[in-house]
This record gives structure tokens, C-alpha cells and sequence, in this order.
DNA sequence: CGTCCGATTGACCATTTGGTCAAAAACCAA
DNA sequence: TTGGTTTTTGACCAAATGGTCAATCGGACG
């Protein structure tokens, strides 16, 4: 039928474990990657039972982009003009990193969609988050020009920030294959990030 | 029938033509979303006739990766323990990204197998790709304890560089997005690449 | 020209896969 | 309990897809 709104408490945890199962396949194998009944498996459904609550292969993907995109973004949109310059940059960075922690398979989704030249999400990318990064950007031009941080592209600062926290997420297999197992990539980007954008931003 | 070697002139060239057409399709689709239709329409050639020059899609894919990780380990191994340390480090950086503005594709291919779990390329990140990453990091690390470069962890130092280059060919949709038209990211991303690891490694 | 071997393809096959549907099961209010 | 509603599923379908094969084509060489 194709439910829109869940109403009972059923609908509610159904439809929860099927995104939750679906970001797991998805973010593994990619859309085409992904069938409906590895993700029924891993839901502990069947095939025809996801259908009852999502209309398609795609609705289920389109939801977990959408939902995506504003947990994704909330930490940039946290960066306050009125703060400390540096202050803000390097949280937005601990932020951003501890999304790569714990939600990496969102970050996977993410980057399987943008790597596949984003079929899904290229108005969003250039309404919403280009708004979003023209502002902050303007930001911290005006903290450049106030002479409170380097003198830096305030959108290629962005895309590094970007760069090197979802890396850690999308590239983990690799980081781990060349760090070998007793080390813990992640802890260690915390220091070495906040020690580069450090040197970066000082004036 | 499988050919291991060309022999003919036609073999040749038709085995590069699929190669190239099997790039294209893989890095935008994955290895999933890519059918041997698409590859045979990108090629000019009928679905048979591909798999009379490789025995599977499978084998295509395999022969693709594995070239690929000699082109791309490359400007690592050019890294010289007796260069100038700065230098060196600035000329891999501007290398790797030249390798991101020449042959996006590649890097994509690589993209989609390391974020699905580098299913085909486990073994040869654990042995080949540590090992040269391990040798080079001993390298730089030597240059920091001479106090020739800050002292970073050489490790996360290589990853920096693999996240902020391949992002600029892996996330381009994303990049060319937010910046706009009548903007050139990978010209851009150079002076800025150089200013940042500038900043990093001064001693 | 004729022959032989590499190159090409149309037709075909088995499996996978997204999706449908009618019927059964579970649930719930009266 | 009963009747109606929601939830679940087994059986099924059409299309897509990786791969096979016998037959045909084409060019080089004698």
C-alpha cells in the first residue's frame, strides 16, 4: 500500500528496522548492490512485508539520503560567527569526525551516492548545501579579512575539513589494512587533525 | 576462450578498447551496477564478443583494479629518503592530485571497492600497499626526529594526503556543486593543497 | 581464388531480482 | 466470541543479466 505516515507502534518499529537494515546493505553494496532480500534478511522480514511499508527499492534509499542530509549538516550549521574563530573550526572538525565514529555507514551511504556522480541528490547539493556553504563560507572570509585566522579559501577549508574526517570513515578498511589491528585510527586522527588545522588557521 | 596474451594487433587494441569502456561504466556504476551490456554499448562491441577477450565481467573488474595500483602507488615510491624533505612531501601531494585531475575515473574505481569493503583488494592492501606505506613512513618519521619537518605522525600524514587528493576526483559532483560554475576546484585545490601542507610540516 | 584461423554475433539459457497479489494470520475493539 | 482491520507471506511474474554456443564472417597467406 505504501504508507506514508506510520500510525501504530508497529508500523513505527518496522519501519525503523528496515531503514536501519538498509543502511547497513546499502552502505556495504551500494544501491544496485543492495537486493530486497538481503535487506529483508537482515530486517528478519520478508521480502514482501518491506514492500508493505516502503513502495520500492528506491523509496527506501531516497529516506535514508533525505534523513541523511540534515544530520550531516547539522554540525556546519552550528559554526557561529559570533564565536571564536579557531574555536568553532576545530569543533566543526571534532564534530565532523565524531560522525565519522559513530555513524559510519551513513558516511558510506553518502559516499557511494557522490562517487556515482549523485543520481539522486544533485538538486539538493545545489540548493540546500551550497546555501549552507556559501554562508559559513562568508564566515570565515570575514575572520580572514579580520585578520583572526590565516588567510585561507574559506570553501577549499570546508572541502578539506570534509576530505579528511569522512576519509576515515569511507576509507577504513585501508587505513586499518596499513595501520595493522592495536591501533585505533580514529582516536589518533583526533590529535593529528587537530594539530593540522591548527597550523593551518593560525594568523 | 579467455586470451591470456595478446598476440594480433586487433587483440590489442580491442582488449584496451574494453578496458577503457569497463572503466568508464565500473567507476560510475560500481561493480554491481555495471552490466557487460554497458560496457559492450561504451565499447562498440556485441556482449559476446567481450567475453571472448575476458573469460567474466569479474576478470575485467580484477584486471582493472590491478593495474590500477601501480599507477596509483607511484608517486609514493618516487618519495626519495636523500630529497629535500619539504620538497619531497610537496611534490607527492602535487603529483597525487595531478593523478586525480588525469585520471578521475581511476580513482573513482578505487572508491566504490575500498568504501564497499575492498571485497578483491584485501590482501594486496594488507601485503603490498603496507609495506611501501610502512617503508615511506619510516622515512618521514626520520626526517621529523632530524627536526628537517614537524613532527606528525607519518602515518596519518600519507592518509591526509590519499583524503584530500582523491576527494577532489572521488567527490567532484559534490565539490563542482557547492562552488558553482566558472570555478576550476582541482586548479584551486593546488595552491591550496600547497599552502596547507606548507603550513604543517615547517619545522 | 581458396583455405584456414582468428574474430564476431544472434539466439538462447539459467539465475537473480524488483515487484504483485490473493489468501492467511495476527491483532483489536465491541 | 465476533467482525473488521492491519500485518504477513507463499506463490508467482516479467524483466534484467551473466554467460554459452554453434554458426558465420573476414582477412591474410599460399
Amino acid at each position: 500500500m505504501g504508507l506514508q505516515q506510520p500510525r501504530t507502534r508497529i508500523q513505527q518499529k518496522n519501519r525503523e528496522t528496515i531503514l536501519d537494515a538498509a543502511l547497513e546493505v546499502f552502505a556495504q553494496h551500494g544501491f544496485r548492490g543492495a537486493t530486497l532480500d538481503m535487506i529483508a534478511a537482515q530486517a528478519g522480514l520478508s521480502k514482501p512485508n518491506l514492500l508493505y511499508y516502503f513502495p520500492s527499492k528506491e523509496a527506501i534509499h531516497v529516506t535514508l539520503l533525505s534523513q541523511l542530509m540534515d544530520t550531516w549538516l547539522d554540525p556546519l550549521r552550528d559554526l557561529d560567527a559570533d564565536g571564536d574563530p579557531i574555536a568553532e573550526l576545530r569543533a566543526y572538525v571534532r564534530r565532523k569526525l565524531e560522525l565519522s565514529r559513530d555513524y559510519p555507514r551513513q558516511s558510506r551511504l553518502f559516499a557511494n551516492e557522490i562517487v556515482q556522480g549523485a543520481p539522486r541528490m544533485q538538486t539538493a547539493l545545489a540548493t540546500d548545501l551550497k546555501a549552507l556553504v556559501d554562508e559559513k563560507s562568508a564566515i570565515i572570509a570575514g575572520w580572514s579579512k579580520a585578520g583572526r585566522i590565516a588567510d585561507v579559501d574559506p570553501h577549499h577549508l570546508i572541502f578539506s575539513i570534509w576530505a579528511l574526517t569522512q576519509h576515515y570513515a569511507d576509507f577504513d578498511v585501508q587505513i586499518r589494512a596499513v595501520l595493522g589491528p592495536a591501533r585505533d585510527p580514529l582516536a589518533e586522527a583526533e590529535g593529528f587533525l587537530d594539530t593540522l588545522f591548527a597550523r593551518l588557521l593560525a594568523p
